[in-house]
DNA sequence: TGAGGAATAT
DNA sequence: GATATTCCTC
């Protein structure tokens, strides 16, 4: 990258040009910006006679820092887009693929949805795992949680289809389940399902919806109070999740995922309940999670899940500890988009969720 | 009505 | 293949 001195020139005619370019898309790359912008600084104080080491270091380092030491960071950033518009709703997040162009008429309108829907996007999770920056904003999660916005459903129908991508907004925030189709007709009869979609076609089906860590330790929260998985009925567990939006079908359709996991490993068997605390294994080691879920949860939940994790701590802290992890012993989760975090894991699986946090398990109740 | 489970969609 | 939603049955 350094330049001899007789390429300086051309070399800083180049940065100059590529700041250029960069200058286009100065949102999306501020950084870049920033760093052309001090390298050709540096190539010119070079330039100028007065070599100052720290430029050319700088710049070089820059240029390979930023790739190297920092390529990390920016993969964590790189869901800076749809963040940036999170932390100021200056930008557009969805839209900037396809309406670059005309966002800024929707802007205004669009800022007020989205904040509205980020925050009561807690729960739910439909985005990918917030980072850091997000920590600070468990308080959401309180609010939201306390309008019952906890849960957004996601919401789609002839209405919020208007935009197109996003918006599921505004009005989604507390509570409207997004589900009950209700069967208006109800149904037994053969046509059931023809009518439905014929009526609404596909918009029939909800969106799928990812269950959030959040969302997941209320769940297995209220399994543990409950006595476990088998014990547990989805109506009660969705009573004792207290989120607002969700539904008995929701919470039915995690349980029996949950089941299902569980049964195939066993391992983990008791939650909620109990006692013996399975080992698991985690690489080469057993370890002795809490309990499947239940545990850290409980106590995180316990009472106030208000400040807990907020989705970041949630993936935040993950990447950040060492553990245990594994869960693949205990199933692949997968939950959902993609997480910046490399560590494999975890997550959110119902499984292995829970195994996360860590444990003490007071298992209280409410 | 609600639960459990299977089928189906994504 | 995993996960979520919907359908079916009890």
């Amino acid at each position: 990258m350094l330049p001899r001195k007789m390429g300086f020139r051309d070399y800083i005619e180049a940065l100059e040009e590529e700041r250029r370019k960069i200058q286009v898309f100065p949102k999306e790359l501020p950084l870049s910006l920033e760093l052309v912008t001090q390298a050709i600084e540096g190539c010119r104080q070079q330039l100028s006679g007065t070599v100052a080491d720290y430029n050319l270091n700088g710049q070089s380092e820059c240029s390979e820092q930023t790739s190297m030491d920092e390529g990390p960071a920016f993969e964590e950033f790189i869901p800076i887009k749809k963040r940036a518009s999170q932390d100021s709703v200056e930008e557009e997040d969805d839209e900037d693929e396809d309406e670059q162009h005309s966002h800024q008429l929707k802007k205004t309108t669009s800022d007020k949805k989205k904040s509205d829907w980020l925050r009561s996007v807690q729960l739910w999770n439909p985005n990918p795992p917030p980072t850091k920056e997000d920590v600070p904003r468990k308080t959401n999660v309180v609010e939201v949680k306390r309008n019952g916005g906890a849960f957004q459903p996601f919401q789609r129908d002839e209405k919020s289809v208007v935009n197109g991508k996003a918006n599921n907004g505004a009005s989604a925030i507390g509570k409207a389940p997004s589900s009950p189709p209700v069967p208006a007709t109800s149904s037994t009869g053969p046509m059931r399902i023809d009518s439905k979609k014929e009526e609404k076609g596909q918009a029939q089906r909800k969106q799928r919806r990812c269950w959030s860590q959040e969302l997941h330790k209320r769940f297995l929260h209220a399994l543990q109070q409950l006595g476990g998985a088998d014990s547990a009925t989805p109506k009660q567990i969705r009573e004792l999740m207290k989120v607002d939006g969700l539904t008995n079908d929701e919470v039915k359709s995690h349980l029996q995922k949950f089941r299902l996991h569980t049964r195939r490993s066993p391992i983990m068997h008791n939650n909620g309940s109990s006692q013996a605390a399975p080992l698991f294994l985690v690489g080469n080691i057993f370890v002795q999670p809490p309990e499947y879920g239940a545990v850290a949860t409980s106590t995180a939940s316990g009472g106030e899940l208000t400040t807990v994790s907020a989705p970041t701590g949630i993936y935040a802290p993950v990447a950040a500890h060492p553990p245990p992890v594994t869960h693949a012993t205990i199933m692949k989760h997968s939950h959902s988009q993609e997480r910046p975090n490399n560590h494999s894991v975890h997550s959110d699986s119902p499984a292995s969720s829970s195994s996360t946090h860590t444990i003490t398990a007071p298992s209280h109740a409410p």
